[in-house]
DNA sequence: TGCAAAATAGCACGGGCGTTCTATTTTGAA
DNA sequence: TTCAAAATAGAACGCCCGTGCTATTTTGCA
């Protein structure tokens, strides 16, 4: 099972106190190189948003950070490892304002409407922003290796959450069991990838309600 | 409106016929160029379906077809228009076999099964080929210019087709009229990209099923 | 068959890419 | 304050890209 920790990066803009140091786990104290290394993923992050992550371009990276590209790429090594970093931080983020707020709801259909809605409230950001699971998935597809075997497991990952909240909607005799969880997780990740395309390549308007919409047809149609 | 030619392109492993001139519609006869350039374009829009409108290179289409880079380029005076010519014959060879097809059908209910199974025929194809109205709408959604034109005008045509056969259904008192066609529109497009990312990124099996059923879901939720 | 025009090839250019190597600067515990 | 280790910079590499230029070949009507 995937381990659940919450990161908390430094930012670009925030000064870095000289003798705070952060730890590693081993014992041993860390180094500032740590910092600019979230900082650099941070960054990362946003470019590979908007211009995916075949377009992260090292080069482009130093430039926002204000950092040589020999001094960013360092950090990672190699090109796919700064790919996977940002993979990673994507996940946590997806993690901290998708999945764990909704766990304060209870379990069964109160859940899944919240997960759905953080879901939405998410995407809605990225029709500006862009979101790395959907171009990710798009410049993988046939691309093997380890970036996208980062990329798949973050995705079934959130997936199976998706999927066992909408068994457990079924389990609390919120939903009927006529539908199998597989077939109402895949129609609503449809709405979602089809606000995302419509709301963000064509700029249709009003996208987001359709979205909505669809949503409540679907629990409406299983409801028990 | 647009207006639905049907182009017939001469393909690379055909011989070309020495003297088999095509008219250019100005009177004036054509020379071989327009063949060669018809089977550079199939070339590229195969390629372009795997790696995608913008991993489309020059050098790499000179290599598939045999010919030099230059000799490539000539036909194009650009990577743009390259790209443009691509997305075209893609336009021409889904409407020949999503749309065309599905006007021997009734007006109503059973044209608008009818497009949906030639679409659904089309993206099981694209599981192993790829499409670029999804490639494409994620590498250009942020990225002005006449590629992005041509390929939202592209898929702009289709969705308009698609919700006039919805609105065909409720004028022939198939379908309700509680929904909006832009709704039920909306929700056939989320399955066919659910399916397309859930079958070629994931390799989930049985989306295609999943797509069907969910189709099944949103006719008989609205039928009359 | 001759010959202009069209089609194609060959070559070079400038630029961005990821990466490597070697300095140089910065860090922070002793 | 010292000094090894960590972090960063700088320059150079080979590679592929789109594109422009100038031959050279091929085409197909006169």
């Amino acid at each position: 099972m995937h381990t659940m920790t919450v990161r908390h990066i430094t930012s670009l803009s925030q000064v870095p106190q000289a003798s705070q140091a952060s730890d590693d786990g081993s014992g041993r104290t860390l180094m500032k190189g740590r910092q600019t290394k979230a900082a650099i993923v941070n960054a990362a992050l946003g470019l590979a948003s908007q211009i995916g992550l075949e377009g992260l371009s090292i080069g482009a990276l130093a430039e926002v950070t204000g950092m040589s590209k020999s001094g960013v790429f360092a950090h990672f090594g190699s090109r796919e490892e700064l790919q996977i970093s940002v993979i990673r931080e994507y996940h946590d983020q997806f993690e901290s304002e998708v999945f764990y707020p909704a766990l304060s709801c209870a379990r069964g259909l109160p859940r899944l409407q919240s997960l759905f809605d953080n879901w939405m409230q998410r995407t809605t950001t990225e029709i500006d922003s862009g979101c790395i699971y959907i171009s990710g998935a798009v410049e993988f597809d046939d691309r093997p290796g380890s970036v996208r075997d980062a990329l798949a497991s973050s995705v079934n990952t959130w997936q199976n959450a998706l999927q066992r909240s909408v068994a457990q909607a079924q389990e609390e005799k919120h939903l009927t069991t006529v539908a199998d969880p597989l077939q109402v997780a895949f129609e609503i990740h449809g709405l979602i990838l089809a606000l995302h395309y419509e709301a963000r390549f064509l700029r249709n308007p009003g996208a987001a309600d359709r979205a909505r919409k669809g949503f409540s047809e679907i629990v409406a149609r299983n409801q028990a």
